[in-house]
DNA sequence: ACTTGCTGATAGTAACACTATCGATAGTTT
DNA sequence: AAACTATCGATAGTGTTACTATCAGCAAGT
């Protein structure tokens, strides 16, 4: 397969498709000739992943790299994979920074409560404590219902997420599946979050705003 | 209040802010004499929401000008700034285009199954959709029970979003909580998840490695 | 023979989010 | 009064990111 057809597959440019081989995104096809290079699915494939991570995902290319190269080192344990993958998405699309200690001993406590057990690297850790410490800054205080609703639909989520992976039938696409899972499973719940958003409001205040005509309006 | 003195209590520069006030994203203080303008808390305040929904929410200086013009027109209803910010924060962090109809009709049906009043305009749809379709595209097709407990989740986290909109003591921040609870929650969940995946993974497979000897397993 | 397409390499670009510097001005200290 | 410090709006510059354009050299197909 030449870089014309993975680029037509994928939707790629050849020339970004370069640049992500310079870049080490994906890896180099089979020299044959001096001016052939083969590429096979495993590019199709793998530059499909990339475009995933970065247009779904809003990764940046070093954040991908990052990502990529956990993926590819895969002799490791699930629960290690998970680590590493959740490491290098850490800082992906947040900026970096430690929460504050107050923030943290929230979600620490709030961890507890939950009896889940964590480690205190987990970037989890600093997302969510720095998400409090923005809740903060503009003055609201999440009260602790709000934080055990959101801990208890975390903790559905991520089960489902693990079921998922464990019912996988490649076992050698698991790894693959963990780390993009991570990605795309926020936008997902991001996305499901502005629909259920927008029907507790409609049942809260049902008069004003669903009963005017949405449809001929225009 | 000097621009010096809100440059300290926010952390950005004088610079920056000239530059948020430039770009419309701060309102402009009030002019005293030829080299002098007056500043106060709300630009404070201001400032302090233009950073949370940067870095916290890692919107663009574009995407946060859209979405604080919404906040700006607040002679809405709460559904309808609901609705307008979530248009304005559209697919936030990743990019615009829409999901595929198939995706889009998975998801349709998913909020239907969960009884949920929806209009096809919100951007949730295609968010969703998107993050299904990337999903299909690496091979991996979400079970019925993987998006049911996604959706479960996601209504559990938008009626404490509405539980803490409708019990804030300040209706005129009311407007400003949505806008930023929409961004902030979408990282706090994502914190959240992180930590409740380490905690399923523990649970299903027993560790080795990362345990420190702390309490008994079960 | 000649068009077409590929190769790796290098240089360039457009957008983004600031940041540095400017001359003019004004209050404050010495 | 002179010197110093801080502000003003405006403009130009910076570093990063994610590509994109162009190139000379080479080889297969028509």
């Amino acid at each position: 397969m030449k870089i014309s057809e993975v680029s037509r597959r994928t939707g790629v440019t050849a020339t970004t498709m370069k640049y992500y081989l310079r870049e080490g995104l994906v890896h180099s096809g089979e020299r044959v000739g001096s001016n052939q290079t083969a590429y096979d699915e495993t590019h199709v494939r793998r530059v499909k992943l990339v475009r995933a991570l970065i247009e779904t995902g809003g990764l940046s290319i070093a954040d991908t790299k990052q990502v990529l190269a956990t993926l590819d080192a895969d002799d490791m344990s699930l629960a290690h994979t998970f680590e590493a993958a959740q490491h290098a998405l850490g800082v992906g699309g947040a900026s970096s920074g430690t929460g504050r200690p107050e923030s943290r001993d929230r979600i620490a406590a709030l961890s507890t409560e939950h009896g889940w057990r964590t480690t205190a690297e987990n970037p989890g850790f600093d997302v969510a404590a720095r998400a409090l410490d923005a809740f903060s800054t503009i003055g609201f205080a999440p009260s602790d219902e709000f934080l055990d609703a959101y801990a208890s639909a975390a903790a559905t989520i991520a089960r489902a997420d693990l079921a998922a992976l464990t019912t996988r039938d490649r076992p050698e696409l698991v790894a693959e599946l963990m780390v993009v899972g991570t990605v795309l499973g926020d936008a997902l719940i991001a996305g499901l979050r502005r629909l259920a958003q927008e029907n507790e409001t409609a049942e809260l205040f049902p008069v004003h705003t669903t009963i005017h005509n949405e449809k001929d309006a225009k």
